[in-house]
DNA sequence: CTCATTAATCGTAAAATTGCAATAATACTA
DNA sequence: TAGTATTATTGCAATTTTACGATTAATGAG
């Protein structure tokens, strides 16, 4: 019907799928280049530089927001946003142990 | 307008998004999960164990395999699926390259 | 206080995703 | 060949995502 089956999955199957969801779009990886990139953190310059409306890009920061992937602080008239380490790395590991579970070892099909 | 504008980002910006939302959904993930663990391959054993109808299992199968991350080759009278070593390695590296860009070094925010 | 700049939110439209029942296709078995 | 088991496909409904114009805060400048 349209909706995740949520609970019929684990704890850790959920999050991963959550912060992946978060990342797994071409502007919000994007954005996340950019803000890596800078690290002094940038704002509204992001609308001039990829070819998005300010409403989109304002709400793709909001999903990485609201996903932990970033964090934002005002910074007198505009917003300063930055990457949160601690979900980075938590990312950053769940990840690793997932796609570092298979070993290309045994031939199968 | 509802559809992602692919063709203002780079290559490689929509081919990490492409992977990452194959793997961006809880389903998708007990699949491999299920997949990598059993290096013989399953294929229906899926259905009874996630709780999801059989068309639902095969749209998955499905999404996974357009997105080159797993194989299927006919096993009799059912299919055989495994992960597909090249692009697991692929999605590996570009996303170690990516998530590892960001070195939490200078505070920000 | 008024004005300009910046960012968030609202409302809307188009498209994609998720899930399933029903049906079709495929291949083995007797 | 008829029957059975397994997987794929089709069609549908509900929901979510993507994108943007328009509007609404919020802050600093004059």
């Amino acid at each position: 019907m349209g909706l995740t089956r949520s609970e019929i999955f684990t704890e850790e199957q959920n999050l991963l799928a959550s912060l992946l969801k978060a990342v797994a779009h071409p502007a919000r990886i994007a954005i996340l280049q950019r803000i890596i990139l800078s690290n002094t953190c940038i704002c509204g310059d992001l609308v001039g530089e990829l070819g998005l409306a300010q409403a989109t890009i304002s709400q793709h920061l909001k999903e990485l927001k609201s996903a932990g992937l970033i964090q934002g602080t005002i910074e007198g008239v505009s917003v300063c946003y930055c990457i949160n380490p601690k979900v980075w790395k938590l990312l950053e590991n769940r990840l690793g142990e997932f796609l570092g579970s298979y070993k290309g070892a045994t031939e199968c099909c």
